[in-house]
DNA sequence: CGAGCTCTTGATTCTGTTCAATCTTAGTGG
DNA sequence: CCACTAAGATTGAACAGAATCAAGAGCTCG
């Protein structure tokens, strides 16, 4: 990780370069970017920003995952998103923030002070459009996902979970989801319980049920296996060819 | 009805003007937008979008409540939206409709052909500035909601939607909600249990339980009067002072 | 090797669903 | 004017799925 900071300095060798916030920008808009630009570095389990922090940055997560969640009086815990390499943390105009934003992997974030960052975006409109479709984008996987929590059994919402960690894997290898892929869950039990509106219990019985079922295989905790990736969506109780976008 | 045409032709009398996504425009730019749009209306019960369907135009609502939903493939549906006055429907770069669209009282649109919408979009920037802007507001209302849907109990989930609509029907007056309010549920029992992700009976059965426990009265099926709020917010489950933003 | 995780599995409880009957209300037509 | 109908709403009884409580297995790391 030492040399990762020395690597990203310049935005053209950017990992997240091609769907970030600053995808769209010019070279010269770049240029101001980099200016306003740091980079700052989470562990595995750190809190990256509690709800109602004052927020002084917005970001880009460049590698890792977080978590995005809400928690409420008595303790019960919902994570609202999954956030992964390019997304964006922060909303511009706000002073606080929304929600609990945990790293689950270790986190590198490329972060911009937020008062120059809001000025830049009302100059460069090619900010502003990018952070419009992606915000489209996860309002839409906010939207899918509020189906999953209001209408799906124990098992169809572990096996909806399972094809969008398959999906995400496959397409960050740049390779299609297909029979017999093979990928690591980034989530533990108790996360994944967060995620889905169970309890983790009821996440470990319904993964052991699916093994059973012959869906999928498990080597050790972590790694599934997804012998047939069509009967891993019949599970999911969606339509066979539409559906989930992430 | 008739006359609201006539009424609407000039956006200055236009009664969603600040709110809408042309809260921001300048005179000229509205003068612009006022060359492509159109109204249209839709009553009470009448589909106004189905998903997959292609869509011609992007809309904003003036008059009347529409409800964004999904539906799986064996029947079961959740709402993943409530669409009031000034909320906007359709999504820039996107040909088809994600969801369903339906009008649950009488609607009237205040409709944009979408190409030359997103045409002026890149020419205007301050229509693309409060599109971001109410976009990130409802990912904000979606990711409270999945809260909602994942961790809370049946009667938590009736008293939290109770409270929503208390507050926006407080908003619409330009009141603040308080003790002893009145107001009328825009919603069926089903339209309700499509909303929170139980079924109707549980719905029925839940605000009995609340009007039981006094903490809210019902007059006839549809409105509602609440004695206390502060009892109402307690059984949200909710933080007393921070928790709903909507 | 033992401490402390994460995870799995079992037994029991309980919340919400399902199936079914009844009530209410508004609208219709004889 | 009033029976008749149909849609929405309520209520009850039985059931099912997930939560809760509890015990123990498997790993990792000092």
């Amino acid at each position: 990780m030492g040399s990762l900071h020395l690597d990203l300095k310049d935005c053209g060798n950017c990992p997240i370069r091609h769907r970030a916030v600053c995808s769209r920008c010019e070279p010269d808009e770049l240029e101001v970017l980099e200016e306003i630009k740091y980079y700052r570095s989470y562990e595995a389990g750190q809190p990256i920003l509690w709800s109602g922090d004052h927020m002084e940055f917005v970001a880009s997560i460049v590698t890792g995952i977080s978590t995005l969640s809400q928690t409420m009086e008595d303790g019960r815990t919902q994570m609202v998103g999954l956030l992964l390499p390019s997304d964006f943390i922060g909303r511009p105009g706000r002073e606080t923030a929304a929600f609990d934003v945990v790293a689950v992997s270790d986190v590198t974030l490329c972060c911009f002070r937020r008062r120059p960052f809001e000025q830049l975006m009302t100059n460069t409109p090619h900010i502003g459009q990018r952070l419009l479709e992606m915000t489209l984008d996860e309002l839409d996987s906010a939207r899918e996902w509020m189906t999953v929590l209001g209408r799906k059994t124990a098992r169809e919402k572990i096996a909806s979970l399972l094809l969008i960690v398959a999906r995400r894997d496959a397409s960050l290898r740049k390779q299609l989801p297909g029979d017999g892929m093979v990928f690591d869950l980034p989530l533990t039990r108790e996360a994944m319980s967060d995620y889905l509106g169970l309890t983790l219990e009821t996440v470990s019985r319904q993964i052991s049920a699916l093994r059973k079922s012959g869906i999928i295989q498990l080597e050790g905790k972590r790694r599934v296996i997804v012998p047939d990736l069509q009967d891993l969506i019949a599970e999911t109780g969606d339509d066979v060819d539409g559906g989930m976008i992430i």
